[in-house]
RNA sequence: GAGGGCGUAGCUCAGUAGGUUAGAGCGACAGUUUGUGGCACUGUAGGCCGUGGGUUCGAGACCCAUCGUUCUCCCCA
């Protein structure tokens, strides 16, 4: 039999790990109630129609398709066959394939919405934090299974949602006490200067060139724009607007500046300068940075779009989101906006475990350890330990008679940090003797005392 | 999808230029020590050197393939 192993790019969680991502879990599910998110779980697949072509090209090749079952049913045989056809030829067949893993949680919750829009109360708020799935090739920072936090707002234009998730965003940062800035930018201020360099068909072109300007450079995203036919003046327009530095006042001015009187343009400053404006009230406009190069993948979304960067750590987004003006419209029920973000649990996990973040008091084993020292022992050990158990002190009872450093090492291994002893002597005494394994200091409480004791 | 690094004991790793019976530290187990741990000392167990082929008198080492893993690019959280 060959070495048991799991798929590449998952991972098991030992019982630290996952007491380290439930504190992150609990942390964030606590800001999106506070904040007057509900919870909503929707299944690991989806029928594979309703994730294809919402994540562009190359977010349907990471889509994990499952195999349909029965394949090898010989009355299906000419329907199987055809199907693989397709699929030799890059095409889906839903003879071969009709379900898929979800890729996000985004695209779920839009179909949710769109099968349950006459129950829903709009504005309708939800939170959902679960596995997502992707077929990418693993690396640092990057699994094939990972959770997302998502909290969306559908059903209403009012850009208080915006301000309402950056707010969520900062206080949930603040609590995980790990410094982070939003950056945040407006896909309508990306389709002005897509209009006034070259039209509006070129704004994905042109949002995928700037995208990578702090990866590689002007002088390549300068070459990346020749390539897709943007001329000198228009070049130089892009490099202008990429150019644009100062406090978030300034930039937005500048911007106003370069952009002239195009209405989407003015109506993307516009809603940037609402959205900061209020975080003034709310003293949380220091961690916001405006950031014009900012575009995000996903091209569902439509106005203010964000994402979270970790300061000083060597780590892509742990979060991003936006505002998606019609995707339920992709499955039929038109007119329903939205706006949403996204907290990436396991790079948040590795940052904060990067830089030491995690409380010490995150440990959950258990307070006391009772030894056993033979069958008469034991049974009057349990029996006290039931009543700690009783108020609510986690307790275990080593399971066999062993020797002392056996029992001890037990418990110090587990960072149990209470023994409670009792032997032939304190049985017939009617007492234990508890000791205090980091201090070494031992008492000696009766039977009727040791409910009280405090550990 | 493209390219690089690494696979030796449960874990972290040595293993010189190809040469007898593959090593260390940590961990595990046992003992010194049958009711008071952490230290120390002694001992024991544990390896198809990822897998398959090839070169060689001889391969853990060299070559090819394969699988796994990790990193970079693409893209993304």
């Amino acid at each position: 039999m060959s070495k048991p192993s799991i798929p590449q790019g998952t991972r098991d969680f030992n019982a630290e790990v996952v007491q380290k991502r439930q504190y992150i879990f609990q942390t964030i599910r606590s800001v999106f109630e506070l904040y007057g998110f509900q919870p909503l779980e929707t299944p690991a697949m989806e029928n594979l129609d309703t994730l294809m072509g919402k994540y562009g090209e190359e977010g349907d090749k990471l889509i994990f398709k499952i195999l349909n079952n029965g394949l090898d049913n010989p009355q299906k045989k000419d329907q199987i066959m055809e199907g693989y056809e397709k699929v030799l030829a890059g095409k889906n067949s839903t003879a071969i394939t009709e379900r898929a893993l979800r890729y996000d949680l985004t695209i779920p919750f839009a179909r949710y919405v769109a099968m349950n829009q006459g129950q829903l109360v709009f504005p309708f708020k939800r939170y959902q934090i679960q596995p997502v799935w992707r077929a990418d090739r693993p690396q640092k920072g990057r699994y094939r299974e990972f959770y997302q936090c998502d909290a969306d707002i559908v059903g209403s234009e009012s850009l208080i949602n915006e301000v309402d998730l950056v707010a969520i965003y900062i206080s949930a940062f603040e609590k995980l006490n790990l410094p982070v800035e939003i950056k945040i930018n407006n896909r309508k201020i990306l389709l002005a200067l897509a209009q006034i360099c070259g039209g509006e068909d070129k704004l994905i072109d042109l949002t995928i060139a700037i995208d990578k300007l702090d990866k590689i450079g002007w002088e390549k995203v300068k070459e990346e724009l020749n390539n897709k036919g943007f001329n000198e003046s228009q070049q130089s327009i892009v490099e202008t607007y990429l150019n644009i530095s100062g406090s978030n006042a300034e930039k937005l001015s500048k911007l106003a500046a370069l952009l002239g009187n195009n209405e989407h343009g003015a109506k993307g400053i516009e809603e940037l300068n609402y959205v900061l404006d209020y975080h003034k009230a709310t003293g949380m406009q220091k961690h916001l940075v405006a950031d014009f190069t900012l575009a995000r993948g996903l091209n569902y979304y439509t106005g203010i779009i964000f994402e979270v960067k970790a300061l000083d750590a060597q780590m892509g987004s742990i979060g991003g989101g936006g505002r998606y003006n019609d995707l339920t419209s992709l499955f039929g029920v038109p007119n329903i906006p939205g706006v949403g973000i996204s907290f990436g649990v396991d790079r948040i996990y590795d940052v904060m475990e990067e830089k030491n973040l995690f409380p010490e008091s995150i440990n959950k084993a258990a307070q006391v350890l009772f030894f056993n020292l033979g069958v008469a022992e034991a049974k009057v050990a349990y029996a006290q330990m039931m009543q700690l158990r009783a108020k609510k002190i986690a307790c275990e009872m080593y399971p066999e008679k062993s020797k002392f450093d056996k029992q001890f090492k037990y418990a110090e291994k587990k960072g149990i940090h209470n023994i409670v002893i009792i032997g032939a002597d304190e049985l017939s005494n009617a007492c234990c003797n508890i000791k205090n394994l980091a201090t070494g200091k031992q008492t000696t409480v009766q039977f009727q005392d040791l409910p009280n004791f405090q550990f």
